[in-house]
DNA sequence: CCGGTTCACTAAACCGGTTCAGGAGGAGGG
DNA sequence: CCCTCCTCCTGAACCGGTTTAGTGAACCGG
């Protein structure tokens, strides 16, 4: 009872091997009756052409890998993940191409990269300072890399991370804010971060920039900074964190779902938001406005992010060589929404803005 | 320049191709210093087994596939989908094996079934009355079905659909509504439901059974019925649909994130929820208790129902015959928040439930 | 009736690995 | 000294398709 192979077909419709393939492939090659015979026969067999095999001959395995610096159940707790896919979707599903997740094995990503079964890969959170991104580079395989900067020869889809969180420190500075907590991304709650380079290098110097402060931290606004995970619970740790030194009066996250699970960590505190602390978020997905107060964050471009790694992936494994080395930053910007108030004071928004359904009080 | 092959390696170290793929994967045939040899002769070359050929020799891909009926981009429009991925991505990570998100081709799930590069499938949102159904079934493919009735010869994991409904029916009936909307799961804006069969109609049944309906509808409470995609989007689009016929004092929705596109289009349209409207969500994702008023929802393991499927489907790929024949209901229960009040009335639950900071008037 | 096309189809090579069956050479036992 | 058993390695078959180069027959115009 095993599966039936090409030959079994080409036995039974008393046909060539050749005959078969060109049957499914390239009917306008075979005579009409005799292609009948063929898929008569293979429907009999219960024939279906193996995809592996298939792929293997044509070189091609018609999957794009996304290659995340953490486990499935780790990136997948931030919505920006599902946000980015709908927009490679878009355009992988147009193409008959699959989307292939691919965590790092035994944590390395290396190793992950080596074994995937993917045409071409789009590189997310991982720097060029990466320590196994001469491997990965090295796989042979097109890339499309998100949020780097410095690879001058590879294809770079990035946003305008400075001017984003720029904007961010302004709009808290001309709030009056002066004590700012700062939550950057780790991947593990004590990984290490780099604060020169990278996203959050990138950020960060927007940030300082805003605020107007020197490169090493001096001027009139005090920057606290922390790392968590970026998930609900971490934007909770990072709430807990500040709890201990003592709570800045605003908190600037580097995604919207810490900045989320700071809110919820702030409100079951029993505290009052933004009239007691107010919350920035980084991405704009679409649970920023879900929640209330809703979130000011500075909007990026995910799905369009997407479309556009995955466009220019495509493009880079159609061409013969494979090199693409564009270079291209999308446009940030700050949405003021309701999260974001003048320190220790109420909110001089309108109250729409702030709360949401429900909040007149009986 | 081309991509050396294990040809090329193994003249290089002057061995056997046998030589060399024991080289990579079975060491211990081998002596330490011809093994060094080889891999260092594979180094200089810059060689690596190719996946897709490795993959064909082993006959097995190492990925599953989660079948889904609609695009990527509209089936990652509902958190739920990132979740069952969290709970997917549990297993087979820690086994190495890769989930390929499949999506119908030109429509055709069948198709796209026939085409994927997998070992096993995951069905979801396909009911056995699937017309593509059987078609995906002679792939040939072990498979695990989710939320499906009436495979007595397929694994198939699903939940205690009625009970939940059922529950949550009878706390809509308690608080004392006799008006209540529906919003049942819609793939796209105008297809039909199926009001007897699959998830719809185990979930209505056990409304009706909630109220205390004869199956015809008859009863103490009024329902009516509509359908909505299942996004954000789709849930205002169904607020909508009410609105024209005049609002029910409830609306009980099949999934949560249908649910909170009830709410904001409600509090847009200026409404206070719950007092002027109770919604009830399905799935507990976590966005439900980010939402103000918190949503009152009908809980499911989403994360228990993916592990399951993940572990059940690979033991089924790794078993002789695939088949695994078992049938698994996870329970459900209603978790009561803030967004069900008594209709027309102030709530009777505490505010710190149905309000989220910043909620006092100034 | 002849040379050139076109049509319908095939044998064999190829994609790039793994694996089976077995052979050479040296160690150990009797 | 012969036989057996390991150790280390190899040739050939195999995974299941696609593709190249070419064959024989029918057709066609001159």
């Amino acid at each position: 009872m095993a599966r039936p192979r090409i030959g079994d077909v080409a036995q039974r419709a008393g046909v060539s091997k050749t005959a078969v393939s060109f049957a499914f492939n390239q009917p306008e090659h075979l005579n009409v009756d005799t292609r009948q015979r063929i898929l008569a026969a293979a429907n009999d067999l219960g024939y279906r052409p193996s995809p592996i095999a298939r792929r293997l001959a044509a070189r091609r395995t018609q999957q794009v890998g996304l290659v995340v610096p953490q486990s499935t159940h780790d990136i997948f707790a931030n919505p920006f993940l599902p946000e980015l896919m709908r927009g490679i979707g878009d355009v992988c599903d147009a193409q008959g191409i699959a989307v292939v997740i691919v965590p790092p094995v035994h944590g390395s990503i290396a190793t992950a990269v080596e074994g995937a079964l993917v045409d071409g890969l789009i590189l997310l959170g991982l720097s060029a300072e990466h320590p196994e991104i001469d491997q990965v580079r090295r796989a042979g395989l097109p890339i499309v890399a998100l949020d780097v900067e410095g690879w001058e020869d590879a294809a770079v889809i990035a946003i305008d991370d400075a001017s984003g969180t720029r904007a961010a420190a302004k709009h808290l500075a001309e709030l009056g804010h002066r004590d700012v907590g700062v939550v950057l991304i780790a991947a593990h709650p004590d990984s290490p971060v780099d604060e020169q380079h990278g996203i959050s290098g990138r950020r960060l110097a927007g940030l300082r920039e805003g605020f107007g402060l020197s490169s090493n931290g001096e001027g009139p606004v005090r920057l606290r900074i922390v790392s968590a995970p970026v998930s609900e619970e971490g934007g909770r740790a990072a709430f807990d964190a500040f709890v201990e030194a003592g709570l800045p009066s605003a908190i600037m996250t580097m995604s919207d779902v810490t900045a989320i699970g700071v809110m919820n960590a702030a409100i079951d505190a029993g505290m009052h938001l933004p009239e007691e602390l107010s919350v920035v978020g980084f991405d704009d997905i679409e649970a920023a406005s879900w929640v209330s107060p809703r979130l000011t964050t500075v909007h990026q471009p995910i799905r369009e992010k997407g479309r556009l790694a995955a466009t220019r992936l495509i493009d880079a494994i159609g061409a013969a060589d494979g090199r693409a080395a564009t270079h291209e930053v999308l446009p940030t910007r700050l949405v003021v929404r309701g999260s974001t108030a003048p320190p220790n004071t109420t909110s001089v928004l309108p109250a729409a803005d702030r709360s949401r359904g429900g909040a007149a009080a009986p």
